[in-house]
DNA sequence: TGATGTATAAGACAAAAGTCTTAGTCCTCT
DNA sequence: AGAGGACTAAGACTTTTGTCTTATACATCA
């Protein structure tokens, strides 16, 4: 029984309207909302969650990474994405990250409401446009993304900093470890990915579209 | 007057196409092909165009920085962008590297007439819908594009090979160059482009989308 | 002709990156 | 209880990266 459900986007409006849809659908659940990545983080780990709303192009958030890290640290919570951007491969990585559903905020709200129903009764939901799109190009990324899988939520982290072009020093810094942890860790996502440095690194997350590269700047 | 055309394709059929359309636009000019960004390079280092067609999507392409490179070694061409990419950003980035025309593959060979018939008159050629786009996005882009413009072809060229995740041994090698050079021009080129480590220089490009990020994988 | 800019490169150096070994703690699963 | 995995971390070490200085050759431009 769904009880407690958190909803996290930044965008107001759309909060509301879903809000509103959820009280149709789960009259006796309560919902608390999250505006940036930060406050999830904080919530999930303070309180418990039946269900979660996920936006993945809120402010400080990294995209499809977020996921992926939530899903590790949470794995037993459906999360359910809620994005702007219709892409056949981000919806896809988003259900390889185990996600119960993926909602395309442009969708009707009967739709989403219907959607819900179904994620709520066990299945997964996603746009059915899905599966009309290239598989091929898709086969050599879900092998990356399958080598993305294996890492663990520390490894997972300091791979998104790197993404960010930051040095070791300021990894170990931001994320209260020391240098040396950072450089231990680094080795075995290296090891885990294939690739031998950073560079190879920063273009592994670029190419596989890990980290923020859904809104692509137009 | 026009003589000699480069056409440089990949697809044969838009090639035979193009011949077909150039035939009865410039009945007088001789043209040659390529097949690839090997071959453009032997073909203009040997013999004098005075049209260049590029498509920026071919086998061992790097997209924008092949238009880049090229123009910065011969200014004197005018290349005309063939592509399938329907990008506001990616034809306003051909212009801004002084391509004299960008036609999109899909339009109907009547266009693609009109269009080179407006580019041996002097003018620019580019779809319409272009200034249709968010200009404001485009700002922030544009200061970064200008300041890989100051890059020299060899700062360039190293750019290049950086964002394929060469190590600097391996650049050496590759453009038979010593490693010492390698890493002077490295040097200068951090500074134009204001980062620190080549890292950052791989942020760079795939965040201005300078190599081969054109196909986006869908 | 002299100034400027570019490409090349060597040497010395400092900093950062990355590997390997070892090891303690914590958690989970059996 | 014990095995295994994850996170942490230190120390020693090698390699890579990046800067700075200096220098030659070549081209262009005033």
């Amino acid at each position: 029984m769904i009880k407690s459900i958190l909803v996290a986007d930044d965008h107001p409006l759309f909060r509301e309207a879903l809000r509103y849809i959820l009280n149709s659908v789960i009259p006796t659940g309560t919902i608390q909302e999250a505006t940036n990545y930060g406050e999830i983080k904080e919530l999930l780990s303070s309180e418990k969650f039946d269900l979660v709303f996920l936006d993945l192009n809120m402010p400080d958030s990294n995209g499809l990474s977020d996921l992926a890290l939530l899903k590790k640290t949470y794995p037993h919570i459906p999360f359910i994405v809620v994005s702007a951007y219709e892409d056949a491969n981000v919806v896809r990585t988003c259900l390889d990250y185990n996600a119960s559903g993926y909602i395309v905020k442009s969708s009707d709200p009967t739709e989403i409401k219907s959607a819900i129903q179904k994620i709520l009764d066990g299945e997964t939901y996603c746009p059915e446009w899905i599966d009309l799109q290239n598989e091929e190009a898709q086969e050599q990324s879900a092998i990356a993304r399958n080598q993305v899988k294996t890492l663990t939520p520390s490894q997972l982290n300091i791979l998104i900093e790197i993404g960010k072009g930051k040095l070791n020093k300021q990894i170990a810094y931001d994320l209260e470890i020391s240098e040396a942890t950072v450089k231990a860790h680094i080795t075995n996502i290296f090891k885990k990915l294939g690739i031998n440095n950073r560079t190879q690194a920063v273009l592994f997350i670029k190419e596989h579209q890990l980290v923020n590269q859904l809104p692509l700047s137009n």
